[in-house]
DNA sequence: GGTTGGCATGCGGGCCGCGCATATCTCCTC
DNA sequence: GAGGAGATATGCGCGGCCCGCATGCCAACC
């Protein structure tokens, strides 16, 4: 009312612009004068003009209401992914190629969105995504363990099984697929020295203890001593890409390892953001591409 | 709300902060909401939490109530002489002596308020004040004439009478009171060559027609026209400080030369902004300055 | 499994704010 | 000089909005 009084230079007119009648205005410019305890209009015989108090309200209306539009852009540009973040976390083998591809997708389609990506295993993103931290995670669990974890918001992106990575020279090598009983003579490299720690627990499963000569975190120096002949690892599909090219990879039979599967998580009752929503069909895309580019090996 | 509610994580909290209930916010929280499309607040089983949304907004909604305070204390500042500007006008003479020194002494007193001066006649003034160009004018006026200017608000500020400047040598000068009668046969500088247009008017109602033989608007060159001994002028007491000290001025006898007043003027219906009330002391303190240094000459 | 803390919502009431009508004032015109 | 035009201020009455109360429901905590 101020802005379109002071415009037009009359209660009346300032009230039919806005819709309002005259009494309306004057009513309402009284209430503020009175609040702000100062005239903010003269009174003249032919309208009202602005003081010197009601043009420093006025610059200040203008100024407020503008913030008050800019938020509306704001909230606007973020539905519509021209602006925003993502904090996302993702477990450390989704970020070998899984992510990554997804990520670059996100970020030509919708440049003007932030991405930002933590790893860590699966149960400390849980954590992140309850607290907030985080808006969406790249989660692994074994399908029929899924129940064990806290109430997510979860959607299926691929299913990821181990392979094995016999040494070249192995009798065992180019079997395609081997059956974990045939390695229960063989020697380990893993990332810790019991089975329990690691995927080898699926040896225990099966009803031996691997033998685990070699420890190593870094996948590079596993890929070095399976490449020296000295030991064979496993290694989930969805890093397979990422090996060797002198390293040959061998399918698991699906009866000896269970599968485990990749999520998309979120947090119940949170409301997906737009950039969620945006992103999760490119993390679609990007399992499906994985899932063509090695036929017969990862599967839904 | 939006603020309290975030800040502190729960809609009975921020409330209750306000002196609202749960409800009451609840509902405040919604309909913002519906009108701007989205979720502000994700609902968790313990409070609720920010969107990226409600972000936006409640950085956008600070910014505008923080504009709302800054236009308080805007007007805050105006009202207390910490800010503002005065935009006056005043008649060329009043500026020889006294808006200077009124202007000095409130600037000293309050040096945030800016202070405009635009010079011209009276007539132009009460234009300017009616216009809104100018918040406060020093005008002049005979007493017994003030009703025909338009309506004003007026406050008398002194009396101007007119004096005489004669040459030194001349056998006027030295005698203090002048009958203008005395003059009727000197030769003048005046403002213009038909004493119609000028103070020497007054010599019309007196009977006799000064001679003009110099025409000079610029007071400096009357001054020394009379200094040199070539012709008499008059000289209104306002101006008489700037007189050189080598020309000797003597008062016109009262009946002679009707006193105009000087006023400050408002335009009618316009409330005296915190400006105005302010400086119209400045001007009678000066006024009253103005006669003390010239005893017996003008007077109220 | 009961308790607690929190949000959503139906219901009722009070207050605010608007429109209508009118009083009043100034300016303009005849 | 009188009347009309155009503007604001204000009494009056009504409708709608907004709040509080009470309740329902849900998830987490003990």
């Amino acid at each position: 009312m101020l802005r379109e009084v002071a415009r037009r230079g009359s209660f009346t007119a300032g009230g039919q612009a806005l819709g309002f009648t005259q009494s309306a205005v004057s009513r309402q410019v009284s209430a503020l004068e009175d609040e702000l305890g100062t005239r903010l209009f003269d009174r003249l015989p032919r309208g009202v003009r602005l003081t010197e108090e009601g043009r420093a309200a006025l610059v200040h209306a203008e100024a407020a209401l503008e913030r008050l539009d800019a938020a509306r852009r704001d909230i606007a540009a973020l539905r519509g992914l021209a602006a925003g973040r993502l904090r996302m976390g993702a477990f450390p083998t989704a970020e070998t190629e899984l992510v990554p591809r997804a990520t670059a997708a996100f970020r030509t389609a919708h440049p003007a969105v932030s991405v930002g990506v933590t790893e860590g295993p699966t149960h400390e993103l849980v954590g992140l995504l309850r607290t907030g931290e985080i808006d969406l995670a790249v989660i692994t669990a074994h399908p029929d363990r899924v129940a064990e974890l806290p109430p997510l918001a979860l959607r299926h992106l691929l299913d990821d099984p181990i392979l094995v990575a016999p040494p070249q020279r192995h009798p065992l090598a180019h079997r395609g697929v081997l059956g974990l009983g045939e390695l229960a003579e063989e020697t380990w490299i893993a990332d810790g020295d019991t089975a329990e720690e690691t995927l080898l627990s699926a040896c225990l499963r099966k009803g031996f203890r691997p033998r685990i000569d070699y420890v190593a975190r870094e996948w590079t120096a596993k890929q070095g001593f399976v490449a020296a002949g000295l030991a064979i690892t496993l290694v989930p599909s969805l890093a397979s890409s990422a090996v060797r090219p002198d390293i040959v990879l061998a399918a698991l039979h699906p009866d000896d390892a269970p599968i485990r599967a990749v999520y998309t998580a979120t947090a119940p009752g949170v409301a997906a953001s737009a950039s969620v929503e945006g992103f999760v069909p490119f993390l679609v895309e990007a399992a499906a591409a994985m899932r063509e580019r090695a036929p017969g090996r990862p599967g839904t």
